[in-house]
RNA sequence: UCCUCCUUAGCUCAGUUGGUUAGAGCAUCUGACUGUUAAUCAGAGGGUCCAAGGUUCGAGUCCUUGAGGAGGAGCCA
């Protein structure tokens, strides 16, 4: 007989058919009703013991946890709880489980606080909710390659270590092969990196995007989706030191396609899982109207799971430029009534994710592009406006996470481009091969980097980052 | 990194102005149960009160420091 995953007996099994399963227990009632998943899909199998046929001592010997192989014949359900079940014919405990030390685990039958999920996240994708947004995570990953693929994109995978931390995104991790107890020194005291492993500092990347620019300019639409890491001391409920980013990259695009690039691929990758996806979100749709009917009617979502997604797919996105949004926030209630912990006063001013929240959640109520911001607070790769001021950046905000994706039209101007590093004291000698590009044929070109896990959580409604991806790792948690 | 709050049984939490032997629900164990749905019913066991130091006749409770966690801010994706 050939093994078969829950998720098919459930969708297209045959009454009276034989099956064969390799599954875990996920509650055993009345020494005769064992509710199996095998991760496929959200929801149980039920497969029934004919209790006369086994002694005792084997039947305490099935606990919650167990991993069983049950082979038995598919039938209507007598129960109520389920359309089909499984008569057992033979069954074999595969990997035992103790209920005494089960029961010190998450793996107990009751509620558990997300926190306590996080301290055994090695067993807590065997729960509904991490089973749910793990399938999710997966779909969702498929489908940013299906968005991409289909659009004619190359994947490119740029290095994990680079050479460089001037990039300006982030603090980096350094790499490095030196005995920490005897680090070899220089004359002037300082560190000797020619001794280390690749004769000169390394770090983890923190954004794969000045080499995917330059692979942008070869096979004209390129993107990644890597792992990415960054140092900072951050210790919020949207950052990760390691987290997976998207980064397309397009060559001969202005602002205004990279804009709608961003919009259509959220749409497709949305619209994806709520097509092959169903089951899990309308569980997480569930779970998540249980956590919030303990809060005031006010501090409630206006819309459903669901409904904020097929939201997102089907209305546009709001462009407004950064001179728009502050005329926007300097006339708004809060910022008259000095409820903001930051006033806006003029023009120029960096926003706080208080105004970007006023604007998508308040203001809006839908998602936000802001872009044209101006030049002395974004990067120095982001292409100068006409007006010298401004620079063709962009960020896409959402409800609930902020800003979900930052990318920009790039500087292809060889002489601005110097010059802008010069101001901005970056080294030009380490990025030569970057500007080099903009030497031999250099054109227009825009991307954006989009946090995988920010996605994910969209998606899947959960509030903190850690909830959404296996091994979180965050400042002074390395457990895993 | 900053601000606020939290840390008591396997889990969630209560614990009065500092005062005998630290409680509850769930989970676990034992027994009952052939149609259960987080099964139910009866009984039992289960504690380094986060750590170190201090105040006190006496500390789960007060003070100091440290470690973790949560929420918010900053940085960002």
């Amino acid at each position: 007989m050939e093994k078969t995953s829950i998720k098919h007996i459930l969708s297209q099994g045959k009454i009276s058919e034989d099956y064969e399963i390799n599954a875990w227990v996920k509650s055993f009632r009345n020494n005769m009703f064992l509710a199996m998943n095998d991760g496929s899909c959200l929801n149980n199998l039920q497969c029934v013991l004919p209790t006369e046929k086994y002694n005792e001592e084997f039947i305490k010997t099935i606990n919650i946890g167990c991993a069983l192989n049950i082979q038995g014949t598919l039938k209507e359900s007598q129960g109520k709880g389920q359309r089909v079940e499984v008569d057992i014919k033979t069954i074999k405990i595969l990997g035992k489980a103790d209920s005494e030390e089960v029961r010190k685990t998450i793996l107990s039958p009751k509620k558990h606080s997300l926190e306590k999920l996080r301290e055994q996240a090695h067993l807590r994708v065997r729960t509904n909710t991490f089973g749910a947004v793990m399938r999710l995570r997966s779909k969702l990953s498929f489908a940013v390659h299906q968005y991409f693929q289909t659009e004619s994109f190359q994947y490119v995978t740029t290095p994990i270590i680079t050479n460089s931390d001037a990039e300006g995104a982030g603090e980096t991790f350094r790499v490095t092969n030196f005995d920490l107890k005897a680090i070899p020194k220089t004359d002037k005291n300082e560190v000797n990196f020619k001794q280390d492993f690749f004769g000169k500092p390394a770090n983890l990347t923190v954004s794969g995007q000045l080499e995917a620019e330059t692979y942008a300019l070869g096979l004209g639409k390129v993107y990644t989706f890597g792992p990415t890491f960054r140092a900072e001391n951050s210790n919020t409920t949207r950052h990760l030191s390691e987290f997976w980013m998207i980064e397309p990259e397009v060559a001969f695009c202005n602002l205004e396609g990279n804009m709608d690039l961003a919009e259509d691929f959220i749409k497709y990758v949305i619209d994806y899982v709520l097509e092959h996806c169903k089951e899990d979100l309308e569980f997480l749709e569930q779970r998540l109207i249980k956590e919030e009917s303990t809060l005031p009617k006010q501090q409630r979502s206006e819309m459903s799971l669901i409904e904020k997604l097929e939201f997102v797919t089907s209305n546009n996105f709001k462009r407004v430029s950064y001179t728009e949004a502050i005329e926007i926030l300097k006339r708004c209630k809060p910022n008259k009534k000095k409820k903001f912990n930051f006033i806006i006063e003029e023009w120029g001013a960096d926003l706080q994710s208080e105004h970007e929240r006023f604007l998508v959640e308040k203001h809006f109520k839908c998602p936000v592009i802001l872009y044209d911001y101006p030049a002395n607070i974004k990067a120095f790769y982001m292409r100068l406006n006409e007006d010298n001021k401004t620079v063709r950046a962009m960020d896409v905000l959402f409800p609930g996470i902020g800003e979900i994706v930052g990318g920009s039209q790039r500087e292809e101007r060889l002489e601005v481009l110097v010059d802008k590093m010069k101001t901005l004291k970056r080294d030009e000698k380490e990025l030569w091969w970057y500007i080099d590009t903009r030497r031999f044929g250099t054109c227009e070109h825009s991307g954006f980097g989009l946090g995988f896990e920010r996605l994910v959580q969209f998606v899947t409604g959960m509030s903190n980052i850690r909830d959404v991806i296996p091994y979180p790792r965050t400042p002074k948690n390395l457990d895993f």
